[in-house]
RNA sequence: GGGGGCGUAGCUCAGUUGGUUAGAGCGCCGGCCUGUCACGCCGGAGGCCGCGGGUUCGAGUCCCGUCGCUCCCGCCA
């Protein structure tokens, strides 16, 4: 006897199957009715197949009945396409079925917007009909991919020695970091659990319980505003925490499970041997702490070809302060004015005064130097600049000018953009690096004050005994002392932070006692982990790349949203669910809880 | 919290310098069509031009405000 709804998939059905009586169920994808012939395909999960039907078929009035994503089960005869007519994009394009029956399992009325095609369309009313869009080719198989770039990762972590582990939604607020999301305790009026920012405490204390290797596919919570690179709400980490390691035991665990997911599906060459690049020069080359290796650019500093010279301007700049600096931002194949003049409007469109500029040409077979900025410094500068550069005919080179504190971020994004814009970035291929040796340290302005640059919890990198003897008022070395922490970036995203641990109390109080804070704040904001780390707490270091971020770059996304099942819009609103949403005074009271709502204007 | 972009049919968009009755494609409904696979042809329905105010003889178009979506800054240990 047949299944009640399938005797195949949608995309099971071959030519070896041809004379077979089958049963499909599925949803009508497309409705081609000739009149006196008619044609469906039918789509499930696992492919399409070309349902027929004519005057013949005790179907066929039913048939001419149907709709788009109507969900039918229909009986037929599997039969060879007529020669000439199948379709070779489909793996059943050799076939079709010849309908007999067809039952309407699940009718649909009209559609807020198709399944079929790649026509785009608005954001909320995606949202909104998420489970149509999710019928959609390209999201159904982004969700697939992300399902299967998960297995991999596990299976991977797995093979190293690495264990699952699960740690609590239902948690503590953490005094540092995001803004948590809070839920109200029923039991305890006034007090609240917090979803975990992260599981970071869990994972260490795993450390100091012996666990030795953890990771955890984790959720994580943070109720901070959203970018296309960023959920608001909630997210996934790949988290994972190693003891009795250094830092370049967490780099070798980690690289090769970031090279095998991303060979594995990424489709494209990926770096063999991750670069270790340290911040400062991060930022000196690229203008960022997360750069995307595949633009060739790096910039330079230049400043000594313009230092007494004729483009006072510059000169002037120069001499004003100790920190003021030229860096060059070469750029090959832009050597036009056309061009120069193209991305100094740009610049001034990003509220810059422009973006001076040489650029190179052959003239008498001999390259001269073009532009305002060459007839003011003479051509005996501007063959050492080229030099410097590696510049040829053809070729330019952009200048930004002053404090490299203020104008870094301006400079790495006009390297993108020129990048970009010349067509050097290589597209094709994951470009992998870690940035290494971040400051531990940054001068606060608004507090007057040094303080940790990132998050206190990172092992300083130096001789322990030399770091109990530093003076905190020396603020010229605080702030050069480097935290064992690193980011792994991948295109120019960046796929997450890590660090060696602090796992010594009395490192962490000196590390607090130098950024002003007293050991009553230490013990306040963090004595439980304190406590745990004074009960024999083993050298221990990890990382957290972003799952989301990862499926984005191997899906190739700009966002987030494309390969998430069901995310929050931009004001973290789940416009399906109706979330968030108001909840009963019985429920209210239960959390003794009284609404205190801003005033309606 | 701040800034930029976009709001015209269910969807994607066009709409001239401010000028009479706001258009196209897709989708939807009806008709025709026996080899399509973005099927084709004919016809039809469908519009508070986001909302409110202003300028004007006249506003989809110009101005102000507001709301929505989106991208960015702040924020994200």
């Amino acid at each position: 006897m047949m299944h009640r709804y399938r005797t195949h998939t949608c995309g099971a059905l071959r030519e070896t199957d041809i004379g077979q009586i089958v049963r499909l169920s599925g949803w009508c994808h497309r409705i081609r009715d000739h009149g006196g012939l008619l044609f469906v395909d039918l789509r499930d999960h696992y492919g399409l197949t070309q349902i027929v039907a004519d005057p013949d078929s005790p179907a066929f009035r039913e048939a001419e009945g149907l709709r788009a994503e109507w969900v039918v089960r229909v009986d037929g005869r599997v039969r060879k396409r007529p020669a000439g007519t199948d379709n070779p994009e489909l793996p059943t394009g050799a076939v079709e079925i010849f309908v007999s029956d067809i039952e309407v399992l699940g009718p649909a009325g009209e559609l807020p917007m198709p399944v079929f095609g790649d026509q785009e369309y608005p954001e909320d009313i995606r949202l909104k009909y998420r489970f149509l869009d999710l019928r959609r080719d390209k999201l159904h198989q982004n969700i697939i991919m992300r399902g299967a770039v998960i297995d991999s990762l596990r299976r991977r972590m797995k093979e190293q020695g690495f264990f699952e582990f699960q740690t609590p939604i239902l948690t503590a607020s953490s005094p540092e970091g995001a803004r948590d999301y809070l839920v109200p305790s029923r039991i305890h009026p006034g007090k609240f659990y917090a979803l975990p920012q992260a599981p970071q405490q869990f994972k260490q204390l795993l450390m100091v319980a012996g666990f030795d290797r953890y990771f955890q596919i984790a959720p994580c919570f943070r109720d901070e505003d959203a970018r296309a690179d960023r959920s608001p709400g909630e997210f996934y980490q790949l988290d994972l925490e190693m003891s009795f390691v250094t830092r370049d035991d967490v780099f070798a665990a980690v690289e090769p499970v970031m090279r095998g997911v991303f060979e594995e599906f990424g489709g494209k060459p990926v770096t063999q041997k991750f670069p270790l690049i340290p911040y400062a020069e991060a930022m000196r080359s690229y203008g960022s702490d997360k750069p995307d290796l595949r633009n060739p650019i790096k910039m330079q500093d230049v400043s000594e070809h313009f230092r007494g010279s004729g483009f006072k301007v510059f000169a002037r700049i120069l001499e004003s302060s100790p920190k003021a600096q030229v860096w060059g931002i070469p750029a090959p194949g832009g050597g036009s004015r056309a061009v120069c003049d193209r991305f100094n409007s740009w610049a001034q469109g990003e509220g810059q005064p422009g973006l001076a500029y040489i650029f190179f040409v052959s003239e008498g077979g001999a390259i001269v130097a073009r532009g305002p900025v060459a007839n003011n410094i003479g051509p005996e500068r501007t063959e050492a600049l080229r030099n410097q550069l590696g510049l040829k005919e053809g070729d330019a080179v952009f200048f930004v000018a002053g404090d490299p504190a203020t104008f870094v971020k301006f400079a790495g994004l006009a390297r993108t953009k020129i990048g970009e814009d010349l067509g050097l970035v290589l597209k094709d291929r994951f470009e992998f690096c870690w940035i290494v040796d971040f400051p531990m340290y940054e001068w606060s302005e608004e507090e007057k004050k040094v303080d940790f640059s990132h998050n206190p919890f990172s092992m300083p990198n130096m001789d322990l005994n030399e770091f109990f003897k530093l003076d905190p008022a020396d603020k010229e070395t605080i702030l050069g002392i480097k935290a064992i922490q690193y980011d792994i970036v991948c295109n120019g995203t960046e796929l997450s932070s890590g660090a060696i641990r602090n796992h010594r109390p009395d490192v962490m109080k000196k590390a607090f006692a130098i950024a002003g804070y007293d050991e009553t704040v230490l013990e306040a904001k963090f004595g439980g982990m304190l406590r745990a780390l004074s009960l024999g707490a083993p050298p221990h270091g990890g990382i957290a790349p972003g799952v989301d971020r990862i499926v984005m770059l191997i899906c190739g996304e700009e966002n987030l949203r494309e390969v998430v099942l069901f995310p929050m819009n931009q004001r973290a609103e789940d416009l399906m669910m109706g979330a968030p949403s108001e909840v009963t005074p019985k429920q209210l009271r239960e959390l003794h809880i009284r609404l205190n709502l801003p005033d309606k204007t």
